[in-house]
DNA sequence: TACCAGGTAAAAA
DNA sequence: TTTTTACATGGT
C-alpha cells in the first residue's frame, strides 16, 4: 500500500462517475478505481481509493506483487496527479457558463490509459464511428488478445498485437484499414523503432509531429492522444464532431460549431482549452444521463 | 430503414 | 492541388 497526494482539488468518485458516463451500458456508482496495468509485462490491477478530500489523499494498492515506487508512479499517471486544477478554476470563475460547470464538477479529472500505446489504439478505434461502437470493438480486442486479472481485462502489449494478423484484428470489428494501422503501430513499438513514451517528455508540437508521421494518425488522433493520453491541458481536437456539437450548445448559438469557431471560442481559456472542453463534454454527458449517471 | 457517430488515406477530378 | 469515396459497428 502506498499513499499518493495529488496536486490541487481532486474528487475520485466524481471522476469515476464521469468515466462511467462515457462508457456504454449501465454504470453502477463506484468509489474505487480498479485500473488494469502492466508491470514488466505482467498484468496487474491498480486499486485506488480516496481517503481524504481536502487536501486529497489516495490510498493505492494491488492484489498482485507490485513495488511501492512502481505502484505510486502508476497511480499518479492514471489519475493525472500532477495536474493542479486551481488556476483553471480561477480562470473559469467569472464565466457565466464555465463558472457553474466547474463548481458542479469540482475535483474532476479524466483517467489516462496506462500506456501511450493503448491510447493510440483507442484513438484509431474511435476514428469516425461512435464511441459506443468503438468501445465494443476494443472490448473484443482486449478479450481476444489481452489478459484477465481478477475480473479486469488488461490491454495487450505491442508484442502481442504485432504478432496478430491484420485479418485477425479486423475480425474484432475494425475496418481492414484500421487493422493495418494497429498492426503497423504495434510492430514499430514492439521492435523498438518507435518510442511512444518519449512523447511524455516532448512539447505539444513535437509530440504531435511524432505520432502524425505514422500512417493512420491525422491531426484529430494526435490531438486526442495528447489531451486524453498524455493529459496536455491546452490541447483540443477542434474538428472533433462531439467537441463541435457540445461547444456549439455551451458556448455558441446552439448549433454545431465549425473547427474555426471552436478555436475562436476557446481562445480566452488558454492554457486550459483542453480542460474546458473536457468539462463541457462531461457536463453534457451527465445532464443527458449518459451511462445511467446524471446531475442536477 | 436509413442515417449519423469524438477520421483517414487513397482515388479521382 | 482540391474534392470525393470506402470503410465498420452501434444507437436511434
Amino acid at each position: 500500500m502506498v499513499l499518493v497526494h495529488p496536486a490541487g482539488p481532486y474528487d475520485l468518485t466524481l471522476s469515476l462517475k464521469v468515466a462511467g458516463a462515457f462508457s456504454p451500458g449501465p454504470s453502477a456508482a463506484v468509489s474505487a478505481l480498479r485500473a488494469p496495468a502492466r508491470v514488466q509485462g505482467a498484468a496487474v490491477i491498480v486499486e485506488v481509493r480516496q481517503t481524504q478530500i481536502e487536501p486529497p489523499v489516495l490510498r493505492v494498492s494491488s492484489p498482485q506483487r507490485v513495488g511501492r515506487d512502481r505502484l505510486e508512479a502508476l497511480a499518479e499517471w492514471i489519475t493525472l496527479a500532477e495536474l493542479d486544477l486551481s488556476p483553471f478554476y480561477a480562470l473559469c470563475e467569472g464565466h457565466p457558463r464555465l463558472g457553474r460547470v466547474t463548481r458542479l464538477l469540482h475535483g474532476l479529472k479524466h483517467f489516462r490509459p496506462t500506456s501511450v500505446f493503448e491510447m493510440a489504439v483507442i484513438a484509431i478505434t474511435e476514428q469516425q464511428i461512435s464511441l459506443a461502437a468503438a468501445y465494443r470493438i476494443r472490448e473484443r480486442l482486449v478479450r481476444r488478445f489481452g489478459q484477465e486479472v481478477g475480473g479486469v481485462w488488461v490491454f495487450p502489449n505491442p508484442e502481442r498485437l504485432s504478432g496478430a494478423d491484420p485479418s485477425e484484428l479486423a475480425s474484432c470489428g475494425l475496418s481492414f484499414r484500421k487493422a493495418e494501422y494497429v498492426s503497423e503501430l504495434a510492430r514499430s513499438v514492439g521492435d523498438g523503432s518507435l518510442d511512444l513514451d518519449s512523447m511524455k517528455a516532448m512539447g505539444d508540437d513535437e509530440a504531435r509531429a511524432l505520432i502524425m508521421a505514422r500512417r493512420g494518425f491525422g491531426r484529430w488522433s494526435a490531438d486526442y492522444i495528447l489531451v486524453r493520453g498524455l493529459g496536455r491541458a491546452d490541447v483540443v481536437p477542434a474538428d472533433d464532431l462531439g467537441v463541435r456539437t457540445v461547444l456549439g450548445r455551451a458556448l455558441g448559438a446552439g448549433s454545431r460549431m465549425t473547427a474555426a469557431e471552436v478555436d475562436h471560442a476557446l481562445l480566452p481559456f488558454r492554457p486550459y482549452r483542453g480542460l474546458v472542453t473536457f468539462y463541457l463534454l462531461a457536463h453534457d454527458r451527465l445532464s443527458r444521463g449518459g451511462g445511467g449517471a446524471s446531475i442536477q
